[in-house]
DNA sequence: ACTGGCACCTGGGCGC
DNA sequence: TGCGCCCAGGTGCCAG
């Protein structure tokens, strides 16, 4: 489920709820996730008060008092706010219990995703070398110009690379590199400075827009108000492969690229 | 230093 | 209905 913007709208939505709330304890069912989730993770937070919740890249950063909680929410994983004693489905593993009462609570079917403590979260070896964030005035077309150059490797995992910079996964790549019309399986380095800047500005815009709308698909996750998300019907060439183009009318093709699926208009895009 | 490939894991959808 | 196969929004790690 998440890229970025179902990350940032999963931040909006629970931040509310967190800010200057205790936790009364943290109940871990299963700790199996990418990595073992800490032993200790209970004795660390409990009684402690939430201080913000930021972002990084995908990575949800809870701070408390002393310490930050870091959330990956990996392919599947998504985090929602809901009443003491809610049931408790096959693949809710872990529960941050409040004073306010709600339960902060991590679902997730497939486990990629991960839950970590850290004192010092931004020099973390999972975040210290992430590049910049996508809406900031640190990635633009130059800097992708200036990483692809001698680079061989498609454009498409070139800007999914978490170096280069962050927060562009799978449907937001294959979606940037339509509008700016670079077919997905150039070579990085071949790409011209002006057709950077475009897809840099491409990638700004659809990220926006989808925060905007609240992602593409994360719905609910605060109470019951069923959030529409980033509509389907916005989406020009991601899972619409065999399709017909929105803008020229001819069949979208897909190729594999980094074992990623990618669909690409051959007509607009080269 | 880069690149491509594999791995982690579960569930849903498809064809037979 | 059931079974086997393929696919899925991420990303760290490995060998070449």
């Amino acid at each position: 489920m998440p890229e970025l913007p179902e990350v940032e709208t999963t931040r909006r939505g629970i931040e509310p709820h967190l800010r200057k709330q205790q936790v009364v304890r943290v109940v871990v069912r299963d700790g199996r996730l990418r990595w073992p989730v800490p032993e200790d993770l209970d004795i660390r937070l409990s009684g402690q008060t939430i201080v913000s919740v930021e972002r990084r890249a995908k990575y949800l950063l809870l701070n408390a008092e002393v310490g930050t909680l870091l959330v990956h929410l990996g392919m599947s994983g998504s985090l929602r706010l809901v009443e003491a004693g809610s049931a408790v489905g096959k693949h809710d593993h872990i529960d941050i219990e409040l004073s306010s009462g709600h339960v902060l609570r991590y679902t997730d079917p497939r486990r990629f995703g991960s839950m970590l403590w850290s004192q010092t979260p931004l020099e973390h070896t999972l975040l210290k070398k992430l590049g910049p964030e996508p809406l900031s005035d640190a990635f633009d077309g130059q800097r992708l110009f200036d990483l692809s150059r001698k680079r061989s490797i498609a454009v498409k995992p070139f800007i999914m690379d978490n170096a280069v910079v962050v927060g562009v996964g799978n449907i937001y790549a294959t979606e940037a590199l339509f509008a700016a019309g670079i077919d997905p399986r150039r070579e990085a380095g071949s790409i011209s400075k002006a057709r950077y800047l475009k897809l840099a500005d491409e990638i700004k815009r659809i990220l926006a827009k989808a925060i905007e709308s609240g992602g593409t698909t994360l719905r609910d996750f605060v109470g019951g108000d069923g959030k529409p998300g980033y509509f389907k019907q916005e989406l020009f060439v991601y899972g619409r492969e065999g399709e017909l183009c929105k803008l020229c009318g001819k069949t979208l093709r897909e190729v594999k690229l980094g074992q990623r699926a990618s669909v690409f208009c051959p007509n607009c895009q080269h």
